[in-house]
DNA sequence: CTCAACCGACAGGTTGTCGGTCGATACGCA
DNA sequence: TGCGTATCGACCGACAACCTGTCGGTTGAG
């Protein structure tokens, strides 16, 4: 006797087994049959809520994707928090580890393998659209209170998101040495490009970073 | 009748059709029957010569990726040109457009196509291991010069490195005025970066790159 | 004669389609 | 109010079409 349900319900269950799946094996590496298994449907009715494969992946990652970004605009607009501060825990909001990440801490072991690129790449996608806008107005906060000094908050907002994002993957590699000193020269660089005052942002990235010393 | 090849031509011969179709269609839309047609073998010759369909893209990305980086070494040995022209010319070698590409231009085009993941990520993740060190190298050799003053050359340069390559995609969108402010940005913010002379970049990138202004 | 290079049938698995079924709810009517 | 019945969204599963990788067997160059 087949069970009824309504449309959005059902698409989430589908979502969660997706996410699931996902995150054991991969986007490549699971089957639609997989999914069908696991959520217990048939086939056609797989189809009835989604178009094509790729189409689940991508609903799924908007659903993620969704989640990080009120994160990261609850983290921007706390306001007695400072400036520098409020832009390294938004900052945060996109690490799977420091994040203290919602849901989906195993899809983003797998999303850094190479055999989910398209995963990544859509995630990043995401993050990059989301994510940029809501730290560049931090910045533009900072620029306005005289702590920063930067003529393109938008473009030197992208540089710094898309460096901690390949740092947080595995894609600049090295030793554990050298990802140390990776962060340092992160901290560095990002007080050179806000035109911050130097070690203006070492204070606050040491308490919310403990393990950078 | 049928034709008999030396191991290494009939592998290149699958790579160069391999490479025109994954350059009109993509990868994941290119099937190993269109290669195989296309070359005029049959399906057990092409897994004769490679493991998987995956192994062919490695092999292709591999040659691309191997001229590429001989250019980019050309244009960074050059002595008789200054540091700062070298870093641009070595950069510009990475872009599809400026970088007067020998063979796979419309390769690219695909590469950026969020179908095209896997091959856009395995072709970055070259670049990067190819192209940061040989431009650190350049950016050690400005330091010595006293013209750069950065304590992070390495990173410092992935970081242009990163920032230049999403660019050159599409990744961080906008209208053509967002990009032509971006090129200012980037310029701009790899003076601060390197520690080199405010304007010091700007003539030399002026004279590559006229389209700037 | 030997062996590297080649062949093509075939197994196994995948995605997406399609005609048809079921059940909750609304509706007509007594 | 109670009871057939029409409707339509949700669901089903067989099936077509395709795709990758394997394997035993063949060929021709040296």
């Amino acid at each position: 006797m087949r069970i009824v349900k309504e449309a959005a319900e059902r698409k989430n269950e589908i979502l969660d087994a997706a996410e699931e799946l996902f995150a054991a094996r991969g986007y490549e590496e699971t089957s639609t049959g997989d999914i069908l298994d696991r959520v217990g449907i048939a086939r056609g009715t797989l189809y009835y809520h989604f178009r094509s494969k790729e189409e689940i992946l991508d609903a799924l990652i908007g659903r993620l994707n969704r989640t990080m970004i009120a994160r990261a605009e609850k983290a921007a607009g706390d306001r007695d928090v400072p400036v520098v501060e409020r832009i390294i825990r938004t900052i945060l909001c996109m690490n799977p580890e420091t994040g203290g990440f919602p849901v989906g801490h195993e899809v983003m072991e797998q999303v850094h393998k190479p055999q989910n690129a398209l995963m990544h790449q859509k995630m990043q996608q995401g993050l990059l659209d989301g994510v940029v806008p809501v730290i560049t107005r931090l910045v533009e906060e900072g620029n306005a209170q005289g702590i920063f000094h930067t003529g393109y908050p938008r473009e030197t907002t992208e540089m710094l998101v898309l460096y901690s994002g390949a740092a947080f993957d595995s894609r600049l590699g090295g030793e554990p040495e050298q990802e140390a000193r990776r962060v340092k020269a992160f901290i560095h660089n990002t007080e050179l490009l806000l035109g911050a005052e130097s070690g203006s942002l070492e204070a606050p990235m040491a308490r919310l970073f403990p393990q950078v010393k």
